[in-house]
RNA sequence: GCCGCAGUAGCUCAGCUGGCUAGAGCGUACGACUGUUAAUCGUAAGGUCAUCGGUUCGAAUCCGCUCUGCGGCGCCA
């Protein structure tokens, strides 16, 4: 009588057509009569459609479970069969309905606003919509972990508190540490020179907190960043670890999640057809050209891409593109030359890669400098104190090779793969400048 | 840092050439209904129109400050 629960999912599989099943979870939806009940109830891996008749369950029953509202958690027992009629095509006859707690009125109805939901996240986390991003979230950080194993490298986890910056000083969270300051960390990246010394391939998944009074819909003041760091390797050997990588994370994505894509209403095809072309890669100075020849836009040489000349630049592809070798002017103190480019002005041995449609910059990185007197001079240059950057300056003293890395966007690569009008919907709780609740 | 948009029932909104005793849909409560697809029908409850101040006989409506939220630029992932 009191079989095993199982999934709404395992439900749908054929073996269970017929049988008597006890599934656990949400109210979804109520409909019905005083004759008929209808009750869609969902769990984490789907919903399902629960008939019932006043008749099936009882006067006393029936009316208990005609009142449960949305959200209320339930044990559902009662045979399982495909059903036209009902919404999904497999529904539920029940036999018996156990309230688990009913719920208070669910302030979520039909009329959602962003705010409203931003709001309520902790309660718009059980959505649908949610549930599938969070899905697909989850896939994309285990292929991260994946793709860098198989290749070798060891996950090397930095610390959160640091006393440096990395990124520009203005952007930088400042927290008491005792009775002192220390900061939130904007990138590993300092961490993560000084351990492939040891470990030489290394990788993480991990928060990083940016100050920048950025109010759009493509920045976080939390955001998570998939970051490796090696040694031996230049930054054009490393752009293609980090087209290898979003690769497979695609295809990672298309393996696991086609059911979460069409609740998103993302088309699958799409993917699959970016997996299936070359990602070009071009110099920035390249990328000026194409921007003068094909968008008319004259963009001065020496200064960062903008926003709109990378907009511009990707209404000319479909796929990633990665942009290399942006001048060295514009560029953070760790970035190196590259000696003899053909140039208008220096260049650093640096990459981005850019998403097609709007999505932007979804990695950054760059070779690392290691000449001493250079990287001293661009810190004096930034205003930065070279003293406090003494024990960095040591991995250059012992032992110094060459080395590459680069960060990758979590939310802005889940965004651009499912589509998000906001990068806030790609992760669970956002933080942004005016939003630290739920 | 600069620029713009918004704040009216639990939710989504209408009302804004000043005349309101502030409406609708959804949700909620009660009732009706034997196959519903975010059902349908009936009845009801639910509001210091974000705050403060000003103009006016009269302000949800016009003006100003403030607060809150959202977005764009810059910067970045």
């Amino acid at each position: 009588m009191d079989e095993e629960p199982i999934s709404i999912q395992e439900a749908k599989d054929p073996g269970y057509q017929g049988a008597e099943v006890r599934l656990r979870g949400w109210i979804y939806r109520t409909r019905g009569s005083n004759k008929m009940l209808f009750m869609v109830i969902r769990d984490s891996t789907g919903i399902i459609q629960c008939v019932a008749s006043r008749s099936d369950l009882g006067d006393d029953l029936f009316t208990v479970a005609k009142d449960l509202p949305v959200e209320s958690s339930v044990i559902v027992i009662g045979n399982v069969n495909k059903d036209d009629r009902a919404p999904g095509g497999y529904e539920v006859h029940m036999n018996d309905v156990r309230t688990i707690s009913k719920a208070d009125r669910f302030p979520i109805t039909k009329d959602q606003s962003e705010e409203f939901l931003r709001e309520n996240r902790h309660l718009w986390i059980r959505s649908r919509k949610m549930n599938a991003i969070l899905k697909v979230r989850s896939t994309v950080t285990g292929a991260i972990h994946e793709f860098f194993r198989k290749k070798g490298y060891h996950e090397f986890t930095p610390p959160i508190f640091t006393p440096n910056q990395a990124e520009g000083g203005s952007t930088l969270f400042e927290v008491k540490y005792y009775d002192r300051s220390i900061y939130l960390t904007q990138t590993w990246q300092l961490y993560a020179e000084a351990a492939i010394f040891s470990l030489e391939k290394i990788y993480d998944v991990s928060p990083t907190f940016r100050a920048e009074r950025s109010k759009t819909s493509r920045h976080l003041s939390e955001f998570w960043m998939a970051e490796m760091e090696a040694a031996w390797i230049g930054y054009r050997e490393a752009v293609q670890i980090a087209m290898d990588e979003i690769r497979f994370i695609i295809k990672k994505v298309l393996e696991n999640n086609i059911g979460d894509l069409e609740i998103l209403e993302v088309d699958p095809d799409g993917l699959v057809h970016i997996l299936e072309k070359e990602w070009p890669v071009i110099t920035y100075t390249e990328a000026l050209g194409i921007l003068n020849d094909k968008a008319g836009m004259d963009v001065q040489w020496g200064k960062d891409l903008r926003t709109v000349e990378e907009e511009e630049l990707m209404k000319l592809f479909d796929t990633p593109v990665g942009v290399v070798e942006y001048p060295k002017e514009a560029m953070a103190f760790y970035k190196p030359v590259l000696e003899g480019a053909d140039a208008p002005g220096p260049v650093a041995k640096c990459f981005d890669i850019l998403a097609p449609e709007g999505y932007g910059e979804i990695v950054g990185g760059s070779e690392r400098d290691t000449d001493i007197e250079s990287l001293s001079m661009a810190l004096e240059k930034e205003g930065e104190s070279v003293e406090s950057y003494d024990w960095y300056l040591d991995l250059r003293r012992y032992g110094s090779v060459q080395h590459s890395g680069y960060g990758l966007g979590v939310e802005r690569l889940i965004a651009w793969i499912c589509k998000l009008e906001n990068i806030k919907d790609a992760i669970p709780f956002p933080r942004t400048m005016t939003r630290a609740y739920p």
